[in-house]
DNA sequence: CACAGGTCTCTTTTT
DNA sequence: GAGACCTGTG
């Protein structure tokens, strides 16, 4: 095999395939090449079968781009290795395993949202007072036992031991309790119930050890200690597992992540080959110099340093702004700037921030200069409500134990059924140890319910069931089409009229093209078409997985989900202390270690330029409908001037300046284009060329410009380029797709 | 029982 | 500023 094109360290982190390994691999300094040679190289030098390979990932995304790296380089069969994340790795084990402890294998999986509601369900059931307990601090607090594998009546015991408040503890009890009789795991319970399973039936375990000759695992940095377990099981067998990861670019703490996975993986497995990639293939020097300047303020660390042979590149520029208005123009014109110089084409520059809502203006500002974007992250695709409403009947179809599917549908479309039914058959249930599909069977025994109300809840039972038949001979895109039809849930918006109404009709269609395309996956793949493996797919998707890279569009994204990508000229907005280190991190019991999970954060975010890199920070913006004043971030300021270009030392904003102007200027700025009205959605996904309705010629009117005379029109291809003289505004090129011109 | 309108709280980051 | 939650009315 081939393997000229690695360098030494490289070649030893392919060839050192037996025992455990650890690469301590920096920041662009390849080792996603690594891994994938490595994997060519089982194949072919060592004559592993594919079937004997496994390889964690981060994301869906890393994982198909692995599986199609290897294919590259091996010619095929790669399908028989085993790539996934965590957690469809622990869905899949537990479809075929989880009877054994106890529950159904068509269990549901309930995102954050849904555990939220069952929290607040347990709040009720034990009367705690949800103002004491916060329904988020008492999820956070569970999934951290749960990501330390405590279980509650450990829990308990702990509490107990030291004479604590059990409150948290009790909730937890419940809520598996619940979770339970619903058939439901939540996100942590996938990785908990696996090394459950595996602690408590031997031989389900000893089948994977047959499987499992060769583990890898990427990102091993952000591992959490049951994960630690998950892949301590599988490795205890055969002892061939090669973890890659750099402790400088852990940032999963809050989720659990164990920096000791890593810094103690050697004490774990004692017979260790460490290898150290510091070559980076990525950035230039000057990026480089900005990054490690920052990251040298940790002490937490392993010690390396990134060379690179990379020629010297732009300077990085740091741009301190008035107003996040400001910034989002200054992104916006110098992203427009590259574009038409053809320095950077849009989808070559990336946007990153530290929170999800600061994407709101930067995209308001994309709109009105028409530049084709693409956001990652915020509201899942998967949580909007009419999509959460479709999939909630397919659940309730698949797990028939899962009430709340059942709650959240029974009355949309509006039946008549409201909350006060809902909880009489919700405390009827729990008296007699039902589950509430059962009780609505019942239900006109129920004696607080009236005739009529029962009768409607039995007519919905009877759908259900007749629902729950008809799967039973038809494929999921028949299940789904029957749903929306029988429901009327698209002729119901329909009749609204509304652009939302458009928008989520739009959504829907999507959904059951998802549908359409996991049949057709599986049937390629020979697999089995199955509702449960639908689902278990929606649940697990992460937006970045969407993301495909033959579409020109500027991508926006948190710098954590920008974790693992790199691109040619990168922005990163709201370089502000409060904001980036978190407000969250300063004055908090462990200050000092949250804001090195921060530096390492901006050591990530630095660290995805390849080329060019623009840091901005603003003296004011607002956050929580507020206006809120911020220095500029210490991480700016750990950076040699003289790596810089621009003043990282300005003067503050003079106040009476700013805050006599800040209503007007909001004011005015504020009633542009509503983001939502011109969402674009799926730059990604699907060719937007549609046919045009409008020539040259005719008059059109655009939302942000007003009304004008199409002057010109250009097939570019993917997309029609459209020349309009707008009556105030001017003659403005755009693409159509994007404008959303309208004929008048 | 549904819906409109008002009040309150709150935000990191994600599978 | 948004979303969750509560209250009053039809």
């Amino acid at each position: 095999m081939d393997l000229s094109m690695l360098n030494d360290n490289q070649k030893l982190g392919v060839t050192t395939t037996e025992g455990p390994v650890l690469i301590l691999a920096g920041a662009g300094s390849g080792k996603t090449r690594v891994l994938t040679y490595r994997t060519a190289y089982l194949i072919e030098e060592k004559h592993v079968e594919p079937y004997n390979i496994m390889a964690i990932t981060f994301t869906n995304k890393a994982a198909n781009e692995m599986r199609e790296r290897i294919n590259n380089i091996v010619g095929h069969g790669s399908n028989a290795i085993w790539v996934a994340t965590f957690h469809s790795t622990c869905v899949r084990i537990l479809r075929r395993y989880i009877d054994r402890i106890g529950y159904d294998t068509s269990f549901t999986i309930y995102d954050t949202d849904d555990s939220k509601k069952l929290i607040k369900e347990v709040l009720n059931r034990l009367n705690i007072d949800p103002k004491r307990y916060a329904e988020r601090m008492c999820l956070n607090v569970i999934s951290s036992y749960k990501n330390e594998l405590i279980n509650p009546e450990k829990a308990l015991l702990d509490v107990h031991n030291k004479a604590g408040d059990d409150t948290v503890a009790r909730i937890y009890r419940e809520y598996q309790v619940m979770l339970r009789d619903n058939n439901a795991l939540d996100f942590d319970d996938l990785i908990m119930k696996t090394v459950e399973l595996f602690s408590k039936c031997p031989e389900v375990l000893s089948n994977y050890h047959e499987r499992f000759k060769y583990i890898m695992v990427d990102e091993y940095q952000d591992t959490n200690t049951a994960q630690f377990e998950l892949i301590k099981h599988l490795a205890k067998r055969n002892k061939n597992l090669c973890v890659v990861g750099d402790d400088d670019q852990s940032i999963y703490k809050f989720r659990g992540a164990n920096i000791y996975n890593i810094l103690n993986f050697e004490n774990n497995y004692p017979e260790t080959t460490v290898i150290k990639l510091e070559e980076n293939y990525r950035s230039t020097p000057n990026i480089l110099d900005v990054a490690n300047a920052v990251i040298k303020n940790n002490t937490m660390r392993k010690k390396k340093t990134l060379r690179t042979s990379k020629q010297e590149g732009d300077i990085v520029n740091f741009i301190r702004c008035d107003t996040s208005y400001e910034e989002a123009d200054k992104i916006a014109s110098d992203i427009d700037k590259m574009a038409r110089l053809s320095i950077y084409s849009y989808g070559q520059s990336a946007i990153l921030y530290r929170t999800n809502a600061q994407s709101r203006l930067i995209e308001e500002r994309l709109i009105a200069e028409t530049i084709p974007y693409k956001i990652i992250g915020g509201t899942n695709f998967y949580s909007r409500k009419e999509i959460k409403d479709i999939v909630s009947y397919l659940k309730v179809v698949s797990n028939p134990y899962d009430d709340m599917a059942i709650t959240r549908i029974i009355n949309v479309p509006k039946r008549g059924i409201g909350a006060t039914t809902i909880s009489r058959i919700s405390d009827y249930a729990y008296a007699n140890n039902m589950t509430f599909r059962e009780a609505m069977g019942i239900c006109d025994e129920i004696g607080t319910l009236s005739k009529a109300a029962s009768a409607k809840v039995l007519k919905f039972f009877d759908y259900l069931e007749k629902l729950s038949e008809f799967s039973k001979t038809s494929l999921v895109s028949e299940l789904i089409e029957k749903i929306i039809e029988d429901t009327e849930y698209v002729e119901n918006l329909k009749s609204e009229g509304t652009e939302e109404a458009r928008d989520r009709i739009d959504n829907i269609d999507e959904l059951v093209s998802k549908v359409y395309l996991y049949e057709e996956n599986a049937r390629a793949n020979e697999e089995e078409i199955s509702l449960d493996a639908f689902l278990s797919e929606v649940s697990l998707v992460a937006d970045i997985d969407n993301l495909e890279d033959e579409n020109d569009v500027v991508v926006l994204m948190t710098m954590h989900s920008a974790k693992g990508l790199e691109f040619p000229n990168v922005y990163i907005a709201g370089m502000e202390e409060n904001l980036f280190p978190s407000g969250r991190s300063l004055g908090s019991p462990d200050e000092e270690s949250e804001i090195e999970e921060e530096r390492r954060l901006c050591y990530v975010a630095i660290t995805r330029a390849m080329e060019r890199l623009t840091l901005l920070s603003c003296a004011q913006r607002f956050t929580r409908g507020q206006v809120s004043y911020n220095a500029i971030s210490r991480f700016v300021k750990e950076i040699p001037q003289d790596l810089l270009n621009g003043n990282v030392w300005e003067p503050k904003p003079r106040e009476s300046d700013v805050s006599t102007n800040v209503s007007d200027f909001y004011r005015v700025k504020k009633e542009p284009v509503s983001a939502k009205k011109y969402k674009v959605k799926n730059f990604g996904s699907k060719i937007n060329k549609a046919p045009l309705d409008y020539a040259v010629g005719d008059r059109v009117k655009h939302m942000k410009f007003g009304e004008g005379e199409v002057t010109l029109i250009n097939d570019g291809g993917r997309d029609y380029e459209v020349t309009v003289d707008f009556d105030t505004a001017g003659r403005k090129k755009m693409f159509a797709s994007f404008a959303k011109l309208v004929k008048i």
